[in-house]
RNA sequence: GGGCUCGUAGUGAAGUUGGCCUAUCACGCCUCCCUGUCACGGAGGAGAUCGCCGGUUCGAAUCCGGUCGGGCCCGCCA
């Protein structure tokens, strides 16, 4: 007996036919029952005569989600009797006998699309089920033709795709790691790779040229919406004898592009993709991953207001800080809860408050209107581009917080005017990531990034640098639609100036040595100069088709505190699996 | 670690300025009726210690304290 898909039905008109599937609802007449049968590829309803005794009392006590195999003649419908909603609404299949498969209770969640969708919790709890809803099965089939696109694309340039280990070592640098204790080595651990970082550079100094893969990724972070916890999925790749950054970025763009436009059916805001420096992009969205679907850049106006009396202004100007704007356009009729709501936002990311003003009948209308004078209004409104209707609101502090802060309020404001069109992707690449930053609390240098990049000008040019923080790294970021879907750069293959580079921040060379052994190590026996990137599957997909909730294109995500909600993990294991690792549990504080 | 927020039948919601709440509605479930439905229809029924613990009060789903769990965000995280 050979099953016939439901999508296949229709071409069987006629014929005898068996399809499988779930009972999707049943209607029952008294004297005549249909069922609705679904299976993978769709619905397709079955008739029950009493006349087919026993299948009619088999469908009888059939519920929701049983599962059943039919086996019947399938029966063009009466003009009158078909379905326009339904792909094989204009057949039906006279059931001649019903085989029950298995039964069901009555599901805790919903698996249509639509009418009550339960809650998340519930969801990932009863994840088998939820995947049973037709959108769900879309997304794990859109996914793998993604994967498909992909492999594609990087096997036609001739670049080989290699799996690196899973069990891997500890990495000082990033993210905190997943640990896995060796049973052959009592008190020693593996630790679950946070990217492929290490091993693909190795794989270059192997002579692979180039890598790539479909690679899991794992750290013990927090989640977010934009986040899984745990794990995820990167495209990681690496290209040996590649000195810029440039080469990386031209041969991966056209990728995205097509997965934007041909896979995602989106629009690209613009064909060609900006190359926009890091300084550039704080300086004019506040952000290192700016959406560019609008516009609302950020007004520099420390030197319009250079000379200004207004006491907020003119202390954080004299002690080198920054006064900076951003217009709303519309912003005039946001009430006042409305500015109270984006002042909060304002306040969490350490600005003292928000001011602002309003332009309504030609006037400035503003609590601080009163401290500016009419030459300073005027500028303001000049510089901004405001007109009626619209708002500015200032940011001032140090520069940094400034733009964070205005940067986040662009955000808002674009959320707040529903300024981000969906059917539009904007992709960018942020270029020229400092290599060194300030770290904040400690007030340190430390690393930008990565300290495994090439700073640009080599280990002369970290050598020259007077300050530091000047050195730029050939490194790059891909951002789409204010995500960061991509980070790369140029490495460091060069021992000596990998040396330098840790030098500047006090390390040594045993240090060096004993952190990054086999890759030193390596460098030392011709490694080739080059270059990569590793793009975020989930959150590139996410984007692509359009949810705002990671976990919502994940098979089996784990909740925001790193539970699994279906499985139970983690859980508590056997004492003697301790055993045999050498392990007491001890909780400390 | 911190901030905000949510938790009410199997599911989704209403009720939350304390009292006609003996907690409402829809879907689902159970029983019965129904031969053309496709969100089938009709009649009836069951199902909730309002997350948990404690407090205030004559009286708590409602107020207070704590606690557990979820979500969003900050920290963290290429």
């Amino acid at each position: 007996m050979t099953r016939t898909l439901v999508r296949d039905v229709t071409m069987q008109t006629g014929s005898t036919v068996t399809v499988s599937g779930w009972v999707n609802s049943r209607r029952d007449h008294g004297g005549l029952i249909f069922i609705d049968l679904r299976d993978h590829t769709g619905l397709v309803q079955l008739v029950i005569n009493p006349e087919a005794a026993a299948a009619f009392a088999l469908a009888e006590g059939v519920r929701d989600e049983y599962v059943l195999s039919a086996e019947g003649i399938v029966k063009e419908r009466d003009e009158s009797l078909k379905n326009p909603h339904i792909a094989t609404g204009g057949i039906e299949i006279v059931a001649e006998t019903l085989t029950l498969l298995n039964k069901s209770e009555p599901l805790p969640v919903s698996v249509q699309d639509d009418g009550q969708q339960s809650g998340e919790e519930l969801r990932l709890k009863y994840r088998y089920l939820d995947l049973r809803r037709p959108k769900m099965q879309e997304r794990l089939r859109q996914r793998a033709r993604m994967y498909r696109v992909m492999r594609d694309y990087m096997d036609g340039l001739d670049f080989t795709e290699i799996t690196t280990p899973i069990l891997a070592n500890s990495s000082p640098e990033g993210a905190r790691d997943f640990l896995v204790p060796a049973r052959l080595h009592p008190g020693k651990f593996y630790a679950l790779p946070q990217a492929p970082q290490q091993f693909k550079q190795l794989l270059m100094v192997g002579g692979v040229a180039r890598y790539y893969q479909l690679a899991a990724a794992f750290r013990d972070e927090d989640s977010r919406a934009d986040r899984l916890y745990g794990e995820f999925y990167q495209l990681d790749m690496e290209m040996a004898f590649v000195e810029d950054g440039e080469t990386i970025r031209s041969l991966m763009e056209p990728l995205i592009k097509s997965l934007v436009t041909d896979f995602g059916g989106k629009k690209l805001l613009s064909d060609v993709v900006p190359r926009i420096p890091y300084q550039e992009a704080m300086d004019r969205f506040g952000s290192d991953k700016p959406d560019l679907r609008f516009g609302m850049e950020l007004t520099d106006l420390s030197d319009t207001l250079r000379s200004t009396e207004f006491g907020v202004f003119k202390n954080t100007l004299e002690n080198g800080g920054v006064v900076k704007a951003i217009r709303v356009e519309g912003g005039a009729g946001l009430s006042r809860s409305q500015i109270d709501n984006f002042t909060d936002i304002a306040k969490s990311e350490g600005a003292g408050g928000l001011a602002y003003i309003k332009y309504e009948n030609g006037e400035p209308v503003s609590p601080i209107a009163k401290f500016l004078t009419a030459d300073e209004l005027a500028a303001i409104q000049e510089r901004t581009g405001a007109t009626d209707g619209d708002a500015v609101f200032f940011g001032t502090d140090a520069r940094v917080t400034v733009n964070k802060v205005l940067g986040r309020l662009r955000d808002a404001f674009a959320d707040h005017f529903g300024l981000k069109d969906p059917s539009v992707i904007a992709l960018a690449w942020i270029v020229d990531f400092p290599f060194y930053e300030l770290d904040e609390k400690s007030g340190k240098l430390d690393f930008g990034h990565n300290p495994f990049s090439m700073p640009r000008g080599g280990a002369a040019a970290v050598e020259a640098a007077e300050d530091k923080l000047t050195i730029v790294a050939d490194q790059y970021d891909m951002v789409m639609n204010g995500y960061e879907i991509c980070s790369g750069g140029v490495r460091n293959h060069n021992p000596e100036t990998l040396y330098k580079v840790f030098g500047v921040l006090g390390y040594d060379e045993a240090y060096v040595e004993a952190k990054f052994g086999a890759m030193i190590n390596a460098f030392k026996f011709g490694a080739p100069p080059h270059a990569g990137c590793a793009f975020g599957i989930d959150r590139m997909f996410m984007e692509l088709v359009g949810e705002d909730n990671i976990r919502e294109v994940v098979a089996f995500p784990k909740n925001g505190s790193g539970v699994d909600a279906m499985m139970q993990s983690p859980s508590i294991v056997d004492d003697s699996q301790l055993r045999d690792l050498s392990l007491v549990i001890k909780t400390v504080e």
